[in-house]
DNA sequence: AATTGGCACTCAACTGAGTCGAGTGCCAGG
DNA sequence: CCTGGCACTCGACTCAGTTGAGTGCCAATT
């Protein structure tokens, strides 16, 4: 078993490697630490630390190295979460203060994430599952094309065109909207994808023009509602990783194109557990099924009116985890409050 | 002067190094192509190439390879474009043809170009600056929150949301939609945008709560206008460049940064000059401007109702010209044959 | 005038021996 | 349980020597 001292030396080579890339010796342990004791005790204790899996050595005889089993424990027990200074916290706010609507202040997120860690910052959208539609518009473009823009009460917007058989008349498009508006108007988007589909495959054969181009409407509604259960991402800071490319023992490669892909890293934030803060950290190995063995994964829960979701960071293994987890949590922290407080701007 | 076999030998060099990644020697020239004559004959041949600058030996003896000026000799008069194989093309056009709206088929199209050429692929938005305006919508979205959207006759559709002092009546809204349409609708967006700043500008100061909406409607329509006449990228493969990342003498840092950055790009698109195919080349050096010394970007104009743009590529400067220009050229004429054809559909 | 074979020369890449030193494991003594 | 001491390991570095691909140049050939 470990002993108490033994956890503070993981904490000293987690530190120490994290500072300086190297393997940490004990010698170099108890020159920047005020251990009180001498190398050699330091050295007995590392080697309890080998024999839990969690330090190993590179070589023979070389300094340790955190494994990922050791930087979990570190992240569990051990990292005391580096408050943001002043200025940075100031700076947050009000960079965030200034954004427009919703897009805008989760890009705003990311960049003020991935500046403030150097690592890849990510946002997920808020789950649009739980808000309600509130509007259905439908305007005539001329010609057979029919804008239908969507809107929910958490102020999500989006629009698509529908190709319908004809050129329908003001009437028409008045007549559907009515239509249209009475199916869904309220409801909570994830009822609307089940009404439309319902509607669609109940209704009879489309008997005669109007009824045609409704059902080519709804086709074009649902698809729509379906892109809203989609999560997406937003993501700053991708190229940060070709400065961190020594980090790596292999090449950045699957990062970059998990990245490109959003769905994996979709998956990998869906399935991290968080805390009793709503913080979380994936790490290293623990990240296998994704393609990721050598990165890292931070996320904090947030939430809005819409509902919540996650905001993290992704970054190598060896990271500086309680700077970074502390960015996640302020950052959380202050896109929270801009979306309670202020549910006008979204 | 550099003789016609001098070219040759060149056009030789140039293939030999993209194929191979190694400085390439006299011998290995007359063994791999057929020339005539021996390798002492090749060495005269390579040392007027050095003196023209075309070449250079990166040791004092081993092969030469290609300067940047040797590669644009090459592009400008050496490559016969490779051009793609049958399964490629039917595999494009299937694949473009299953598109949806714009967004999907220009999406479609980077996809397309990077799975072809392994490259980074970049399509340019059409500009819309001379696009008609075809639409004004106003929706009250209840309380003070008013939904704005604008379309062009293009098939462009885009959507933000005006906050205004109080909440409009039905009447209000239907007086303003007849207002801002008939100031817009019709117009150039170019002009559109004229249009708005006058009116913002001389219009009296908001005498009543109506006019003080108009007056925000019409600030969030200006501010929709101006992102139209903001040119867009699409990008895909940015993964692909650390699989490459051998061929880079330095960091892939600033390569990953303008593509994050996208300004960068668009303007060095923007400033290629095409030759009378519309294909053009910026290599190596010749991006010193924009930071981007060590990579090549290869683009094509593709032409659509809605106003042309450019389709391009980015990638290390040791890159396979001939096959490259044959893609892009080929999806420029696909996407523009999209454009065209089937207007419908954006 | 262009081409060719021959030849001396250069220089990166590789090899192998030797040294250095940071760091370890272990042990006997405090 | 801690400590100083000590033998040992092994990567990193250095240095000299070898190899070989490739060049530049020149005199001879066509």
């Amino acid at each position: 078993m470990v002993s108490e001292r033994g956890l503070q030396v993981l904490r000293a080579i987690v530190q120490d490697y994290v500072d300086t890339r190297e393997p940490v010796g004990s010698k170099a342990i108890v020159e920047r630490h005020a251990f009180g004791v001498s190398a050699a005790t330091i050295r007995n204790d590392m080697a309890l630390l080998e024999d839990e899996d969690l330090i190993v050595a590179p070589h023979t005889s070389s300094g340790r190295v955190p494994t990922d089993k050791g930087y979990r424990v570190f992240v569990d027990h051990l990292a005391e979460l580096r408050p943001l200074s002043g200025a940075q916290r100031s700076a947050i706010t009000s960079f965030l203060d200034e954004a427009g609507d919703l897009d805008d202040l989760l890009a705003r997120t990311v960049r003020a994430l991935t500046q403030l860690t150097g690592q890849v910052a990510i946002v997920q959208y808020p789950s649009f599952a739980r808000a309600n539609l509130s509007h259905v518009e439908l305007v005539a473009l001329g010609g057979p094309r029919v804008l239908v823009v969507l809107v929910t009460d958490t102020g999500r917007v989006s629009q698509r065109i529908a190709l319908v058989v004809a050129e329908p008349t003001e009437n028409d498009i008045a007549h559907l909207r009515a239509r249209v508006g009475s199916l869904l108007v309220g409801r909570r988007v994830a009822d609307c994808v089940q009404q439309v589909t319902t509607t669609l495959a109940d209704g009879p054969r489309p008997g005669n023009t109007l009824d045609a181009i409704a059902d080519a409407v709804l086709r074009v509604v649902g698809e729509e509602l379906e892109e809203f259960r989609q999560d997406r991402l937003v993501m700053a800071g991708a190229a940060t990783l070709a400065k961190r490319e020594s980090d790596f023992r292999g090449s950045i490669y699957p990062l970059l194109e998990a990245i490109e892909e959003q769905v994996t890293l979709l998956r990998l934030m869906s399935e991290m557990v968080a805390d009793e803060q709503g913080l979380s950290a994936s790490i290293g190995r623990e990240n296998e099924p994704f393609g990721l063995v050598e990165a890292s994964v931070l996320a904090s829960r947030y939430d809005g009116s819409a509902g919540g979701a996650r905001v993290g960071l992704l970054g190598p293994t060896r990271m500086d985890y309680s700077s970074n987890l502390a960015a996640v949590r302020a950052v959380a922290h202050y896109l929270t409050r801009m979306l309670e407080d202020d549910d006008s701007a979204r």
